[in-house]
DNA sequence: GAACTGGATAAACAAGCGTTCATACAGTAG
DNA sequence: CTACTGTATGAACGCTTGTTTATCCAGTTC
């Protein structure tokens, strides 16, 4: 309840712009109620933010392992970011722009999730490769496509909401083109 | 000077959790002495993120203009995005970033700037569909296709910098591939 | 040299921040 | 009934925030 109320703040108007008050407030409660649920305003965050990244990591390995030749493991992929960050969008968002106020243990344990996912995508763009599956635009581009693929699909948190005449797997299909066209998919 | 320092700040901590303090100090000034040069501490970040966004819109304008058919006309957008969002990357992240901060007029005013740049990539795309040097995947692509493509260019900002073994006109050729395929360019 | 200007200062301001704490109270267990 | 646990409260804490103000000083202009 407090970790939902907070996203929704976190979203509108940023984390550091966001007061306890506003979040307790938003439950019916007043600020000090927060500490009997939350050690500080940053393990809120932290927990928030740790959550959403987790999720979206737990997805992308559950369909990785499910998919065939290197297309499809893009192609799956790109669907479970697209699917998150649109279905998700507040979560998604706040735990990609607020990741970076996170300090210490906390900040480092994030940023290591982080690379993990990239380094998943990167991973499926050199065995397309070698397999002759994908034409990547130069030499060792894998992580450079990665990051182009990865930006355009979190991004969609920033603009997508759900609605005519744009449904979220429409936003998939046309997504998974894209992906596909960048790594030179044959 | 104060405002180059602002943009220092502001990329490394974003601009709610930067100090009007710590802005003056890094200039060896003190606090007070901001306001003889802006109005407040929303006008200070007002200019740093119009000044970027107007540097951007004339760069494209520009380069848009000597440009001909669709497919060199994104490209020529793609080399300016890529060029700005690398070699500015401080200025560019904050103006990306923060420009929701803004309120009121100024910040529909950004809101504006932005829409323009959007569509311009947007016409360029439905050009080329009609001119058949475009294929894009879906019926009514273009503004997708133009978030996407704007997406992947922008968030650079949040990644690079200059150096071993990437340069920026490396990235620029990289990007422009990956926009044309995207496209669907034949 | 008098008048004016631009820009700096230290000090203060009210408001708001995250956080702590003593207290209270409802529900559950023994 | 008693003891305990979990959770809420309101008031306070010390600190920081953006901003204002009276004052000062170095240049420039006449």
């Amino acid at each position: 309840m407090l970790a939902a109320a907070a996203v929704d703040l976190f979203y509108r108007q940023g984390a550091t712009a966001t007061t306890i008050r506003e979040i307790t407030q938003a439950c019916g409660l007043t600020a000090g109620a927060l500490y009997n649920h939350f050690a500080s305003k940053e393990e809120l965050l932290y927990t928030v933010v740790r959550d959403s990244h987790l999720n979206l990591d737990a997805a992308v390995v559950r369909e990785l392992d499910s998919a065939g030749d290197p297309p499809a493991k893009l192609a799956a992929i790109v669907r479970v970011y697209v699917e998150q960050h649109a279905r998700h969008r507040k979560s998604s968002r706040v735990a990609n722009s607020e990741y970076g106020q996170l300090t210490g243990e906390r900040r480092a344990e994030i940023v290591e999730i982080r690379r993990r996912l990239r380094d998943r995508v990167t991973d499926v763009l050199r065995a397309g490769e070698r397999s002759g599956h994908f034409q990547l635009p130069g030499r060792d581009e894998a992580t450079i496509v990665a990051r182009a693929i990865l930006d355009m699909c979190v991004h969609i948190s920033a603009w997508f909401h759900e609605g005519q005449p744009l449904t979220t797997a429409d936003l998939q299909d046309r997504y998974v083109t894209l992906a596909l066209r960048m790594a030179g998919s044959t």
